[in-house]
DNA sequence: TTGCCTAAGTTAGCGCTGCTAACATATGTA
DNA sequence: TACATATGTTAGCAGCGCTAACTTAGGCAA
């Protein structure tokens, strides 16, 4: 059963591994996984990932940077779209945030999911910083101040959260099944007037 | 061991469990605990809980209802505290919103973390259009349309959104941590500000 | 080329979990 | 008072995360 693989030695398990919690993790929900069936994924018997990684923990913690990464790439891309100053570019930038949400609900609940489990973990903070100095840089090149202003700062919070938190709602149905809302593009537009005339 | 009880019957293990639940929950995190670890709570064998739910699903299911009711009664009790049309009234009911998170956090991000999951189930959604009929309500009397009207919906989504994902990342320390926010009641206002003018 | 050191697999097994089946006891009602 | 039912028990199963001890393959030095 599990000698699909002609090598003794798997190659690729560790980034393999990821993947297939990834995939999991998509499928079966955030909590519905278990690391033995990514482990019949990959091919592997059930004790070969602890040659990789310490514990469940630590695998699910690769998932959740690969994700951050892509996230923030995805972001960047966006941001990178629109010349400084462009009405398009934020709206554009929360499409991204949105896009990689609706594309990986499972990873999203997962890297915003659980309360106080980022901070602790310096990559994961780090990576978070990186993804709001985008926002940052953004906002500030839109209203003509520097990124170190306060009021920049404050803005460019509000519109995270903002998107944010309809990633979640989103995610959860309440927009899309009862129709607590108009349009997502809509709402983008609203968000982005009211926090950068 | 499971003999501290002088009655074979418990007669109230139902509720004891679901609030042991809710305890493990905040103490270990939203993943963290285990029914087997609540019955040790209560004082029961391992068994006794399936005489009152399914699975463990259900348990779960009855810990987030119960939440959900916790948090819609903190909500109505707020936005009773102020008159119609005060401006503080929408404010204070944002504190409701963000205080309940922080005082459960481990549900709350049970609440709404786990991706399509209450939409299939009609109570919690039911409860869930209840929380938003308040916010709709407020908006609507703050603005002076009825509730129906579609500006008041979007401006209502639209402030839940904002404080929705304030709670998220303020329970993952990106706004205590690291110096993104001035202050939450800053915050609250220039959400009021930007979307109730 | 040979021979070893180490990285990266394996199997066997421990304790714990969610859950079921079969049995035991208390409670309410006829 | 008898008994049906609700609510508890113990025993046990399969699956999980994880460890220990063994095996194999690859890389490097002599």
């Amino acid at each position: 059963m599990t000698k699909n693989r002609k090598n003794y030695h798997h190659g690729a398990l560790k980034e393999q591994l990821v993947e297939a919690v990834r995939q999991l993790i998509e499928t079966q929900g955030p909590d519905g996984f278990t690391i033995a069936e990514a482990c019949r994924l990959a091919g592997v018997s059930t004790a070969a990932p602890y040659k990789h990684f310490r514990d469940r923990e630590e695998i699910l913690h690769a998932v959740i940077l690969a994700a951050m990464h892509r996230m923030g790439a995805a972001m960047q891309a966006a941001a990178d779209a629109y010349p400084a100053g462009d009405p398009e570019r934020v709206v554009a930038l929360g499409r991204a945030y949105i896009g990689f949400a609706r594309a990986e609900p499972g990873v999203f609940a997962l890297m915003f999911g659980h309360a106080g489990h980022h901070d602790e973990d310096e990559a994961l903070a780090e990576e978070g910083r990186g993804k709001f100095a985008i926002v940052l840089r953004v906002v500030a090149e839109h209203i003509g101040r520097p990124p170190e202003d306060p009021e920049v700062n404050a803005r460019a919070y509000a519109l995270w959260c903002a998107v944010h938190g309809h990633c979640f709602l989103a995610l959860d149905g309440k927009a899309d099944k009862t129709e607590i809302m108009v349009s997502e593009e809509e709402y983008l537009r609203l968000v982005g007037r009211s926090y950068l005339p």
